[in-house]
DNA sequence: AATAAATTTTAGCAAAGTCTTAAAAAAGAC
DNA sequence: GTCTTTTTTAAGACTTTGCTAAAATTTATT
């Protein structure tokens, strides 16, 4: 059965939304992500109900089914392992790197992923530190707070990104914010939120509320 | 301008027809190529004629415009260039890349290209031998002749297939014919134009007509 | 040059894929 | 239980690409 790149970027976006929800994607978020009608998406659910990718009923939202999310995930596991590959590789920035793997993640091959996977020494996260799914689909899961989690005095590193934005990437950039940089908390401002951090025990930084609601830390015994 | 990968494919299409004949490149011809009817060919030509990709007048056939040409080119260097990271990097065999390649040279993105390009080392030709085109479309020209022109007593180096099927490449590999052999003409029957060859100088080998007429070899002083 | 054969174009139509608006129906909120 | 929001239905449109059959044109043959 042909599967359309439309028809995979709604499965990924019905993947997304059900998860970070816990529920079935409505057809409003749906329309939002795909930046469509809700009429739209109606028809789309409709189409990918009956080649059983997905599962729904009239009002209640969409949810995948296992062949639905097998699809899905192996998006995910193209979009992310092509990433590694333009970072690590190419030497894009994390910024860089969204807009073409949207578009590799669509080659279909499956020798293609399998081997790309190999050469690049099978990756467990991708340039902002999300998770590879693995062949069959599983994530490695990673216990990770966010920096606005964390209390005085802890200390771990940077792990990843919850948003993914542009302006965000660059941000982190002109910090030296990457990925690994370890970071403690030297004081939190009740006020703002802010947070007043040492950088790779180097340098001291006052980081914003919203900048430290982005960031996910891996703690560290100290 | 949007061009879609079927008008990719036509152009390249257009290209390699009428840089084969040196003439424009027919309908028919186009049909065949891209296994459509006529008709259709004639509905695309029309198309890519009001987006000033070729020129064409009824019945005359179809040549590209400096701007099809500009795209075309730029087609083949992609797809040569994926291939060349196919073979090299994620170790496919030269048979199996033609059509992973196929869906790769159709991702846009003009900082790709040219990161692919430095990162392979700017590989000047691929993985069959065929020159890979520079970023301003200039393809690199190698005297080069095929086996059935050589005389008794010339040698060479095999640096290219005519055929790009997958029954002769595997047909190659089976025989140890891979880019960059010696080979050493020993003798020439001329009842079936086959060839008597020494390869690497090591073991002597008949070939056959059809084989020695798709091979290129590189003149090399004896 | 006239005729036959081959090629190419035109005309008309079709199907997939995706989207839209406007109105109706259902669900959720107060 | 009414009001608001969400979702669906209905009807259709548009693009892209393709097809067949018949007509027009070019090329080849006698």
């Amino acid at each position: 059965m042909e599967i359309s790149h439309t028809e995979e970027n709604y499965l990924k976006a019905i993947f997304k939304i059900s998860e970070r929800k816990g529920k079935p994607a409505s057809t409003n978020a749906i329309s939002k992500a795909m930046e469509t009608s809700a009429a739209s998406v109606t028809d789309m659910v409709k189409r990918l109900s009956e080649k059983e990718l997905i599962h729904y009923e009239r009002y209640r939202g969409a949810t995948l089914t296992e062949n639905g999310a097998r699809i899905a995930t192996h998006l995910i596991r193209k979009h992310r392992l092509w990433e590694v590959f333009l970072v690590n590789n190419l030497h894009f920035s994390w910024d860089e790197v969204h807009e073409i793997a949207e578009q590799l993640e669509h080659i279909k091959s499956p020798q293609l992923v399998e081997r790309l996977d190999e050469f690049l020494g099978n990756p467990k996260f991708d340039p902002h530190g999300d998770p590879i799914p693995d062949a069959d689909g599983n994530f490695t899961f990673r216990k990770q707070a966010l920096l606005s989690d964390l209390g005085e005095g802890e200390t771990g590193a940077v792990v990843g990104v919850q948003d993914h934005t542009t302006a965000f990437l660059q941000y982190l950039d002109r910090m030296q914010l990457v990925l690994g940089t370890r970071i403690e908390v030297l004081e939190r401002f009740e006020y703002d939120e802010s947070v007043k951090v040492k950088i790779s025990g180097e340098r001291e930084q006052l980081l914003s509320k919203k900048v430290s609601q982005n960031l996910f830390i891996q703690r560290e015994a100290v």
